[in-house]
DNA sequence: GTGAAAGCGCTAACAG
DNA sequence: CTGTTAGCGCTTTCAC
């Protein structure tokens, strides 16, 4: 059997208390008897019950992490900021896939909840209803968005500020000269998105051109997407100079496609990415604005 | 407060025990009774608590995964097959990263250990000595490794066979006729790299060839290795007209330094990675042997 | 500085 | 089919 409290107080003969005391350094223990115990711990190969613990004490130091699709390099590269600053701070973390579904969102906190998790981060599926605000709203639970923004809940939400990073961007491009300026966006409901266009748009305005719509497209964002938007507009013989992508995995595929057509980069076309992932600084010309929560979310 | 088992049982007459009972669809209890105390627990909102639960059950439901790295693709897509196939069984994951340390490794298993995970899926840190033979020895866990083996614990490895994948790739290339083929290999103390070097020495044996050692190289594994051995090699002038590379992350790497030296791929040079992330397929050419324990990885 | 006792919310063993 | 009792390993009063 695994040594516990008891276990060392026995061998002591201390109380299973000061025990207790001295492996979480609680002060007013002489610094005898806390050698005395450390050391007995140590040779029993002591590990601390950490459920035991949580059962008592208000906080489980664990956090839950929602994501919406961990293989996707932004996420796991935010992931990956979340674990350094929760290792830091000696926290764990659970995590969960939603794959975007909304059903598998609030099963998975629901379960993060059963485990008493302390909070939460949450990279929320697209779907935003009524009952999904009522749903946040009633966590009992500290919470933070990442990347993407829910109605009403601005403050709990960390993001890098889509509507000026692509203005940015199309502020550069338009500079470049381009006026045909394919641009594949996100999915129509989420924040981001919505975002994001309005920089696009702010950029036309303050430049006085107009908007061709046909080289606007909502797509899901994935690395198919942008393959495909690129082989169609090709196919139908759609003028343009440049792409400006929702994100490096479209950029990716929209390069795949257009070096199949023997386009070169940047010199026929000009493809822009978005998130900066770590990929991306090493791929053939891809000026992609920087999206780096990552750090900033170790606090929950 | 929170609602809990007493508060239902007080709620409906019945006994905390009763309740519990019901909550775990425990046979023996009349549908009337059931339904009852269901109603009332969705009424209040119960949610159970875990922590309570696995104080007294054998089991928490949680696996431990430590990752080296889980920014990098290749791991990613191996926890995403884990979160997969958890989520199927009904298991949460507790998610660390040891970035190659070992002590970090060490560190991680014992808080998992205290977290009392049912079980530890590990992509263990380079470094094996006799010592972390001992540690790993010495859990009190079920545990696989994944991706990589250990000396000792065959039976714990979950792989795919290094050593065939990498005769694969040699043998095509030497069969597409390549006769100088840069080899950037892995970490040298590492399974995959022995194994991997194993296979591409037969290769060569096989077809009767003798092995330019000017042409291996040794690396971490990162973008950055494929990048600059690149460049290095064209720098001294190194002739090849093939890369086989340790990942498809060095293969990117490689990738980016060809076409900044006009070399176009695959008729200049011939790059093929290893992994087959979800990527490669759609970058250019680039060929690359699959390697995807991810869905074998959800029994601990 | 240290110890004794109570109890966190739940499950399991034993009754009936 | 349901209730009673005990106790998981730890932290937290409250004593001395």
């Amino acid at each position: 059997m695994r040594a516990k409290l008891k276990t060392i107080a026995e061998a002591t003969g201390f109380s299973i208390n000061t025990v207790s005391r001295v492996l979480r350094n609680d002060r007013r223990i002489s610094e005898k008897t806390s050698r005395i115990i450390k050391s007995k711990a140590d040779e029993l190969g002591y590990i601390p019950d950490a459920i035991a613990s949580s059962m008592r004490s208000p906080n489980t130091r664990t956090i839950g992490v929602v994501s919406a699709d961990s293989s996707n390099p932004f996420f796991s590269e935010v992931i990956k900021g979340i674990s350094e600053k929760a290792d830091e701070l000696g926290y764990q973390m659970l995590i969960g896939n939603t794959e975007e579904s909304f059903e598998k969102e609030e099963h998975l906190i629901k379960l993060f909840l059963s485990r008493k998790v302390d909070g939460l981060i949450i990279m929320p599926a697209y779907n935003t209803s009524e009952h999904h605000i009522a749903f946040y709203a009633s966590l009992p639970v500290p919470f933070v968005f990442a990347g993407r923004y829910i109605d009403g809940f601005a403050s709990h939400s960390i993001l890098h500020c889509d509507e000026d990073g692509e203005r940015d961007v199309f502020r550069y491009l338009i500079g470049q000269g381009h006026r045909s300026i394919l641009y594949l966006s996100g999915p129509e409901c989420i924040s981001n998105t919505i975002e994001r266009d309005k920089g696009m748009m702010e950029a036309y305005r303050e430049a006085g051109l107009d908007i061709d719509q046909r080289l606007i497209f909502h797509l899901p964002g994935h690395m198919e997407d942008g393959y495909q938007a690129v082989n169609n507009a090709i196919n139908k013989s759609l003028e343009f100079s440049a792409v400006a992508c929702f994100n490096d995995i479209v950029a990716m595929g929209v390069m795949k496609s257009l070096s199949e057509n023997d386009l070169s980069i940047p010199d026929d076309v000009e493809v822009i990415g978005y998130d900066n992932l770590m990929f991306s600084q090493f791929m053939n010309p891809s000026l992609s604005t920087v999206d780096v929560p990552k750090h900033k979310l170790g606090y929950a």
